[in-house]
DNA sequence: TTGACATATTCCGATATGGGTATATGATCT
DNA sequence: AGATCATATACCCATATCGGAATATGTCAA
């Protein structure tokens, strides 16, 4: 076996830079893929086949309009990344760390006044 | 040029299931080696290759102690992907979109009770 | 119909992958 | 020293990649 195709998951087609800044661009609201082209300074065979991809595992979607296909953005398909790291966050937040140590000095506590000692 | 390193960054590391699946037993705490073998069920040369991997993205620290090699979740690596994928959130969750409905309410209001009308 | 424009697909080549298997390194025990 | 345990590395192979270049498909305009 060799590495999961891109097209196998949100996370595999995330992975490329290129791809993010696609996501990124189409935050702003629907782009037809010339746009694309000029802003990414991409050639344009390489943008349609990030989004290729990127419509492949459900990130974009795509709309004909005369000779243009206006992508836009589907975050819905961003969710199991965001689900999957955010249990992280305590890692590195401040903020989860100082809850971190409020838990042990309760729990020091509890074990502290407890009934037979 | 051809895909990028997995060991490129966080994003590309992360896109193997397994060394994710790694990564949510360490959140756990400290592990050696084997004990990742038995909870993965996956060969050890395996387990070693991914480790090396999350190794060289800073996602694991490693600590020797006899002849077994400690793990340990380093998180703050994974937080590029936490700090892309979270301004994507607005895109499925029904707190952002409320949010959105009432911005938008106020720059109407804004609009309308505006100076010259 | 011919031509210009917008986008997608195909073919190429170099490269890194992940699993499997075998082997190397290094520590501990007898 | 020799055996055993814990882990890492090396090698092989099938596969999918990304960029580049050329070409195909489809739409609109003259």
């Amino acid at each position: 076996m060799a590495r999961a195709a891109t097209t196998a998951d949100a996370f595999n087609a995330v992975a490329e830079p290129r791809r993010r800044q696609i996501l990124d661009v189409l935050v702003g609201g629907e782009r037809p893929v010339n746009d694309l082209v000029r802003m990414l300074g991409l050639a344009q065979p390489q943008v349609s086949k990030h989004l290729r991809v990127l419509r492949e595992v459900g990130a974009v979607d795509v709309r004909e309009e005369g000779r243009q296909r206006l992508y836009r953005l589907n975050g819905h398909a961003l969710k199991p990344i965001h689900d999957w790291v955010k249990d992280y966050e305590r890692s590195w937040s401040e903020r989860f760390e100082a809850l971190d140590v409020v838990l042990e000095e309760l729990k020091e506590k509890e074990a502290g006044d407890g009934s037979s000692e």
